[in-house]
DNA sequence: ACCACCTCCTGATCGC
DNA sequence: TGCGATCAGGAGGTGG
């Protein structure tokens, strides 16, 4: 579900509304969401939330001596409620703070995991150190000899979070419409100049998502009562059989690697 | 080592 | 209307 700018919007709520209170209980409804390398959860209470990251689509609660990351996979969400508000269905995890006030993990699919770690452990963790750099650190030239290297198609390039941190199937569709690449195209006949159309188009896209709380299609809510905006600004994703901006042709849908990638035959070369 | 495929889940929607 | 099939903002694990 949330990709960088989803992400962004969930961890900058939930830090205005959490930021220096103290967890007092956790009550973990459904174990599985809790990754099996995480330390125990518990070890949380009684530590005040110093602050809140992101990290491409991580959240990570910093809780001093320990960090929390959070992937929210395809339907995960936080709540924020009255402590003693009822439990909901698919409320996994119950993490109570002081002031009466509880965050709720929901989520639908349980795709979603997290994990808690030392601080010091962060460097090493084995999810975060293989995350590459968003696309506003990344350098293009080095970003274009990884992707030469490789035999797929480019869609699925993008999706590779060791590639290029932050995109999901949404902005890596609308990211090579914007940069008019065929998303068939293989990494190995990705010129440089390309590499940089896409870095400059996620760049404005990202940017323009998380201005609008990022894009709202399906379930996806950064919170109670906050929805994204940036579906309006959609040219591809979801739009087959709608007409592309630039030509008036037909945009189509087709599967690459299982995922849904919409794009135009005629400007995506 | 790389890559395509399967899997983890639930619920909404599609198609016969 | 009924009901199985398919689909959905993701990524870890597996096996060729």
């Amino acid at each position: 579900m949330p990709e960088l700018p989803e992400v962004r919007t969930v961890a900058s709520i939930l830090k205005n509304e959490l930021i220096n209170k103290k967890i007092t209980d956790i009550k973990v409804l459904y174990p599985k969401i809790i990754s099996k390398d995480s330390l125990s959860i518990n070890l949380l209470i009684n530590n005040k939330l110093k602050d809140i990251k992101t990290n491409g689509k991580y959240i990570l609660f910093d809780y001093g001596k320990y960090i929390l990351l959070s992937h929210l996979r395809m339907e995960g969400k936080y709540f924020i409620k009255d402590k003693d508000s009822s439990i909901e269905k698919h409320e996994h995890i119950i993490f109570i703070f002081d002031d009466n006030i509880s965050l709720r993990y929901h989520d639908t699919r349980k795709f979603g995991k997290v994990e808690l770690i030392k601080k010091e452990e962060l460097g090493n963790n084995k999810r975060i150190s293989k995350l590459a750099l968003e696309p506003f650190d990344i350098d293009a030239n080095e970003l274009y000899q990884k992707i030469i290297k490789k035999k797929t198609s480019i869609k699925t390039i993008l999706l590779d979070q060791t590639i290029i941190n932050g995109l999901g199937n949404i902005y890596a569709n609308e990211v090579l419409y914007d940069s008019e690449i065929n998303p068939f195209k293989l990494g190995k006949d990705i010129t440089l100049n390309e590499v940089k159309k896409i870095v400059s188009s996620a760049i404005k896209i990202l940017n323009l998502a998380i201005l609008n709380r990022g894009t709202t299609i399906r379930t996806y809510t950064a919170t109670i009562g906050v929805t994204g905006n940036y579906q309006k600004y959609l040219k591809v994703h979801m739009k087959d059989k709608e007409k592309c901006p630039k030509c008036h042709n037909n945009i189509i849908k087709v599967k690459i690697n299982g995922r849904s990638t919409y794009y135009c035959k005629v400007c995506q070369k």
